[in-house]
DNA sequence: CACCCTCGAGTTCC
DNA sequence: CTCGAGGGTG
C-alpha cells in the first residue's frame, strides 16, 4: 500500500505542472482524460483523508489559467463544474441522491443536452449590449477576452429588448462554450498545412490557443463557434425552467446546441444516451458526453452545491477515444502486393474500451508530415470509433533521444532491396517470391472477398506453409491427396481436415470474377475483376490479351492495362495460373442470373447493419436486379441503404440529399417480402 | 489540366 | 475507415 500522503503530494505536483502547461502555456503534455484521471484520483484520496487536504491543492482552486497578459475578471457568481457519471447506475444513483434531499413525492423532469467539448466563456450584456466576455479561469476569476470573443460570429454583440413577449433584463450574464466545429477545424488545419505550418492536433487546445491570442485579429481569422446554455445571473425576472430558458436564449439570438431536449422521465433520458453516443461522430461538433439537468431551476437552486458541483446536474461522460502513449518501435509490414507499410508499436493504452498497442502509420509521407519518431509521445485516436490512428506528436515531450522513422533499405522478410517507384508514395519489396508476400497472397486468396474458402484462416495458412504442405495458393488444390499427412498435424482432427478439403473442392466452382480477384493482381479488385470477366469471358482470353486490348475495357486505363499484362508475363504468376487450370479451377465466365432489371442504372451505397439482410445478401439483391453497389456517397448515388449505427455516409447522404432507404423501403422497391 | 468519382489495399481488436 | 491513385469528364 502506497502512503496516501506521499501519493497526494505527488499528485498535487503533477497537477500543478500539467495545469500550468495546459492553462497558461496552452501546451499540454498529457491528454484531458489523463489529467482528469489524476485529478479524480486526488479527489478520491482527499475524500478518504480530509485531514490531508492542503490549501494549495488544485482541487481547492480548480486550475489556473490566469496568464499575465489579460485583465482579470471576477465572475458575478461562481462558474461551477459538473459531477461526472459513467454508467446508467451512476445516473440512477444521482437521481436517488437528489430525490432524498427533496420533499417526498417530488416529481422531477429533466433536460438532456450535449456536453460540448470546448472552452467555457462567460458573457455579460448590459442594456442589450455585449460589454464583457471572460474565460472560466478558476471559476471565480477569469481572463477578460472581450475583444477576442467579439470576433466570433455566433456571439451576438447585441440582444433584442424583447423576446418571448418579455422585456430583456438590463443585465444578463450567460455561460457558453467556444469551440471549433469539426469541418471548420479541418479547414483550419488544411490552411495551416498549406502555409507550411504544423496542423493542430486537438480542436479543444486549438480553440484555447485562439481565444488567448493577444492580437484579436488572429482570433478573428479563426472560425470559432460559440454555444450558450445557461443563465448565470440576470437583473430581471427570468424563467424558472431550464428548457424554457434554452428556448428563450435561442430566441434572443444565441446559438443553442442542437439536439438539446426536455424529457419528463429519467427512463427516457436513459434511452436517449446510447443514441447520442452512437451518433457522436455524425455531429458537427465534438462532445465528450451529455449533461442531464433538473428542469426546474428553483429546485436545482435549492439542491445547492457539493464541492464545486451543483447537485441538480450530472455530466454523463463517454469513454475517452483519444489518449497519448509512447511509440516504442516502428515495424514494417509487407503486404501481398509488396507494399511496405510503417506501423507503430505502442506502449499499451486504454482508449474507448479497448487496449491499443499497435497503430498504422499509413505511409512514409504521413510519417514525415507528422514528423513522428521512435520514442515520441504520440496522440492516438480511434477513427470512426474503431481503427487506432496516430494523429499527432506531443513535441513538448521530446527528450532529444528520439530517432527518425525511415524506409528500410531491404525487405525485413526476404532481404531484397526495397524499391521506390518515381512519383509514388509507397515503397515496395519487388520479390514476388518473398515469403511474406506469398503468405499474404494465400491468405487473400482464401479470404471472403476472394475465393471464400471455408475452414481456412490466417493461422491455418501459416501452418500449411511452415509444414511444407503448400508453397503457393495453387498447391491448396493438391491437399486432398495429402489427407493422411494432414491428420498427423497437431490441431488437425478429422472434422477440421474434412471441412477444409470440402471447402477447397467447392472453391473450384467459384464464378470467374472471384477467381480473377483471388489472383491478387495489384489494382484489380472485385469490380475490375467483374468487368474483365464480362468483357473477355474466360481467363485464357484475359491472359492472352494485349495491353491495348485490356485498355479497351471500361474502367481500365493504360496504367492498369500495363500492370495486368506484366502480372501475367511474370513466370511465377503464369505458373500459378497454369497450376490452377490443371487442378480444375473454373476459368470460364457465365452470364449472371437476373432476377429483374428494376434497378438498372441505379447505384447504391450501404451503411450500417440491416435488420435481416447481410451486406452480401443486399449486394446480391441489388446486382441481380441490375443495380450497382459503390463504396462512397456522391451526387450520382441513387440511394443510400441504411441500417443501424450508420457511419458518416448517412450524414453525407443527407448533405447531398441522396434518398435514404431502410431495409423495408428497399424490399418494397424490389417488391419482395 | 483540373477536378470528381471510384476502386483497392491495408488497418485493430475480440 | 482512411488514404493514394487511376480513370474519366468538363
Amino acid at each position: 500500500m502506497v502512503d496516501p500522503a506521499a501519493r497526494m503530494s505527488e499528485l498535487r505536483d503533477l497537477l500543478h505542472f500539467h495545469g500550468y502547461r495546459y492553462y497558461v502555456l496552452s501546451s499540454p503534455l498529457i491528454t484531458d482524460a489523463e489529467y482528469d484521471a489524476l485529478y479524480n484520483e486526488l479527489v478520491e484520496l482527499e475524500k478518504a483523508h480530509p485531514d490531508l487536504i492542503t490549501p494549495d491543492s488544485p482541487t481547492q482552486r480548480s486550475g489556473n489559467d490566469l496568464s499575465e497578459e489579460f485583465a482579470k475578471v471576477r465572475h458575478v457568481a461562481p462558474i461551477l463544474s459538473l459531477a461526472n457519471g459513467y454508467s446508467v447506475e451512476d445516473v440512477r444513483a444521482w437521481e436517488e441522491r437528489t430525490l432524498k434531499l427533496l420533499p417526498s413525492g417530488t416529481i422531477l423532469s429533466y433536460t438532456l443536452e450535449p456536453k460540448l467539448d470546448g472552452l467555457t466563456v462567460v458573457l455579460t450584456y448590459e442594456n442589450g449590449v455585449l460589454v464583457q466576455a471572460a474565460t472560466r479561469g478558476n471559476g471565480e476569476v477569469g481572463d477578460d477576452v472581450t475583444p477576442n470573443i467579439r470576433t466570433i460570429r455566433t456571439v451576438p454583440l447585441r440582444i433584442p429588448a424583447h423576446a418571448n413577449g418579455m422585456t430583456a433584463p438590463e443585465r444578463l450574464v450567460v455561460r457558453g462554450e467556444v469551440m471549433y466545429l469539426k469541418r471548420d477545424f479541418e479547414a483550419l488545419n488544411a490552411r495551416q498545412i498549406e502555409a507550411g505550418l504544423p496542423p493542430f492536433i486537438n480542436a479543444r487546445n486549438a480553440a484555447s490557443g485562439a481565444l488567448k491570442q493577444k492580437d484579436s485579429r488572429i482570433t478573428a481569422s479563426r472560425p470559432l463557434t460559440a454555444y450558450v446554455y445557461q443563465v448565470v445571473a440576470s437583473s430581471g425576472i427570468m424563467l424558472d425552467k431550464q428548457w424554457d430558458m434554452l428556448e428563450y436564449l435561442g430566441n434572443m439570438g444565441f446559438l443553442i446546441a442542437p439536439g438539446a431536449a426536455y424529457y419528463p422521465t429519467l427512463e427516457q433520458i436513459e434511452a436517449e444516451i446510447p443514441k447520442w453516443e452512437a451518433n457522436r461522430d455524425a455531429l458537427d461538433y465534438e462532445i465528450d458526453g451529455v449533461v442531464i439537468k433538473v428542469n426546474d431551476l428553483r429546485i436545482a437552486a435549492e439542491l445547492g452545491v457539493v464541492g464545486k458541483d451543483p447537485r441538480g446536474a450530472l455530466a454523463y461522460k463517454f469513454p475517452a477515444r483519444e489518449g497519448s502513449t509512447k511509440l516504442l518501435r516502428a515495424v514494417f509490414t509487407v503486404g501481398r502486393t509488396g507494399r511496405v507499410i510503417p506501423n507503430a508499436q505502442l506502449e499499451p493504452v486504454f482508449i474507448g474500451g479497448i487496449t491499443v498497442s499497435n497503430a498504422t502509420l499509413h505511409n512514409f509521407d504521413y510519417v514525415k508530415a507528422l514528423d513522428v519518431r521512435v520514442g515520441d509521445t504520440v496522440v492516438v485516436k480511434r477513427m470512426g470509433d474503431v481503427i487506432p490512428n496516430v494523429v499527432g506528436v506531443i513535441a513538448g515531450a521530446r527528450t532529444g533521444s528520439e530517432t527518425a522513422i525511415t524506409p528500410p533499405e531491404h525487405c525485413p522478410y526476404c532481404d531484397t532491396r526495397i524499391v521506390h517507384p518515381e512519383d509514388a508514395v509507397d515503397y515496395y519489396c519487388p520479390n514476388v517470391r518473398c515469403p511474406e508476400r506469398v503468405y499474404r497472397q494465400v491468405e487473400f486468396f482464401v479470404s471472403r472477398g476472394a475465393l471464400d474458402i471455408d475452414g481456412l484462416g490466417a493461422q491455418t495458412v501459416k501452418t500449411l506453409i511452415e509444414k511444407g504442405f503448400i508453397s503457393d495458393e495453387a498447391d491448396l488444390f493438391d491437399l486432398a491427396e495429402k489427407r493422411d499427412q494432414l491428420l498427423e498435424l497437431e490441431g488437425f482432427a478429422e472434422k477440421k481436415v474434412d471441412k477444409l478439403l470440402t471447402g477447397i473442392q467447392a472453391a473450384k466452382e467459384r464464378p470467374l470474377a472471384r477467381v480473377i480477384t483471388a489472383l491478387g493482381i495489384e489494382g484489380v479488385g472485385s469490380t475490375i475483376a467483374a468487368d474483365l470477366a464480362v468483357h473477355f469471358g474466360s481467363l485464357d482470353a484475359i491472359q492472352n490479351a494485349s495491353a491495348e486490348e485490356l485498355n479497351e475495357v471500361e474502367g481500365i486505363g493504360e496504367v492498369l492495362a500495363g500492370g495486368i499484362r506484366a502480372w501475367f508475363d511474370d513466370p511465377f504468376h503464369s505458373g500459378i495460373v497454369g497450376k490452377l487450370r490443371e487442378r480444375g479451377v473454373n476459368m470460364q465466365g457465365a452470364p449472371r442470373e437476373r432476377a429483374g432489371d428494376s434497378l438498372e442504372g441505379k447505384t447504391f451505397v450501404l451503411t450500417g447493419t440491416l435488420p435481416t439482410l447481410t451486406r452480401e445478401q443486399a449486394t446480391d439483391l441489388i446486382e441481380s436486379h441490375g443495380g450497382k453497389v459503390v463504396s462512397s456517397v456522391s451526387k450520382k448515388t441513387s440511394f443510400v441503404l441504411m441500417g443501424d449505427s450508420p457511419g458518416s455516409k448517412a450524414e453525407k447522404a443527407a448533405k447531398l440529399s441522396v434518398p435514404i432507404l431502410s431495409e423495408a423501403d428497399f424490399r418494397a422497391l424490389l417488391g419482395i417480402e
